[in-house]
DNA sequence: CGCAGGGTTGATAGCCTTCAAGGTCTGTGG
DNA sequence: CCACAGACCTTGAAGGCTATCAACCCTGCG
């Protein structure tokens, strides 16, 4: 779901994989015209698991996550989407997960009887959709590696990693994290408890420091360290 | 990564998440002209992680696996690749991952040109080859939640009816299953000691028989409900 | 026949979870 | 303004699931 769009945010400097194939004007620009603005309140329900894919999203501001439920309670927060990401292109038919507000959020939407109208008639539309689909295939492999392999220090020190990249305001040297040690501990197969354990570690040996609502990154060679190597 | 073909192989009947676009003629025909066959031996590489993404391909016969490996040698199977599927049509520029022979293998290959240059002047391919990307997107998210959140029984028992869908022979009852234990650890984020213990515990329950090279299933329900039910 | 590699099984250890008990912050109502 | 309730966060103790270490078995093959 995650992918950075750029023409519409141009002061976020997050590295879009999208970007591999440029094309002069963005071929997504062909969408906006039949785009229209929606605000949803935090916690409130973007889309559920199962739903008719009818629309799809681009996230103007605010934090949103992706989830998908066992029958038995237990949770996987699949993403994190921040300005400029979009959301539900990937889904055919039906969305295979529901998509949540972490904050208040305000969205541009789209039909996605248009989306798929316009990429038959327009190949580089086409391709970019391709390509999203793609960069977002590249990051699902990416988090397989993580929950598979990683362990749980490995796991935290990623992502506040990530976040950084991705969520950090420019300018800005405190990297907001929106959503609860829950959504993360979700989001990276861990229990809150060890979320807590383990970010208070990385701030014991002067890694991050912790804010009210977000992460310091103090020491990046050595978060980037801990976030790849076999255990301690 | 897979994802099945049908024109190539009707004699199976894999549920193909491909198919919920279908058109009258495949559009993957109008790549059979630019094909060569390939065999490639067991255990060998058909490509490295990073190298050029030159090639797709589509196994003819035999067992593939994708690989990646971390730096200390940790090692994530991605997806095993049957008769059908199709590899390497989702890396952009370089391969993600290496793909290695499982058994010997039979292939056919298509220039990654060929299919870009074709995807730009017929909708129907591309259209098709998103569909191929999204249902890979799909199963990706499917293996992160089993990574994430599934215990070792419900990873094995929903391994072995994976297997069971994707790799039984029409009209036999045995399923092959040609890739190692190792393999198979890798693929689920378990040791080796862990799969065997739990194969061992399943056919203890009378759920599955082991044969040398196989898996009989003999309760799909029970193995159903282990796959999917909280521990125990 | 002996060797090598993968598979199986047992004993032990350790990472993370589970269970439990405060602590902190925010929003609300008196 | 302050008190309070509730949600989230944090920290501690104990237990369980899976990994690790080790030994043995089995099979195919030179």
């Amino acid at each position: 779901m995650q992918a950075t769009m750029h023409t519409a945010q141009p002061t976020r400097s997050v590295a879009g994989y999208a970007l591999r194939q440029p094309v002069a004007r963005d071929a997504l620009d062909l969408l906006e015209q039949f785009g229209s603005t929606v605000a949803i309140q935090r916690e409130h329900e973007i889309h559920g698991q199962g739903d008719a894919a009818d629309y799809c999203w681009r996230i103007l501001s605010g934090c949103v996550r992706t989830v998908k439920l066992m029958e038995d309670g237990r949770r996987q927060v699949a993403e994190f989407l921040f300005p400029g990401d979009l959301l539900g292109l990937d889904d055919v038919g039906t969305h295979d997960f529901s998509a949540e507000a972490v904050t208040d959020v305000t969205l541009r939407r789209y039909p996605r009887r248009m989306v798929e109208a316009l990429a038959d008639s327009h190949a580089a539309l086409a391709r970019r959709l391709r390509a999203l689909a793609l960069a977002n295939l590249r990051n699902a492999h990416e988090r397989m590696i993580m929950l598979g392999r990683k362990t749980a220090v490995e796991k935290i020190a990623s992502f506040v990693l990530e976040m950084d990249r991705r969520a950090t305001a420019p300018g800005r040297k405190v990297t907001e994290v929106p959503m609860s040690r829950t959504d993360v501990a979700d989001h990276l197969g861990l229990t809150v408890e060890t979320v807590c354990r383990i970010l208070a570690h990385l701030k014991r040996e002067g890694l991050v420091v912790l804010h009210r609502t977000g992460v310091e990154v103090i020491d990046r060679a050595g978060l980037r360290a801990l976030a790849c190597e076999p255990r301690h």
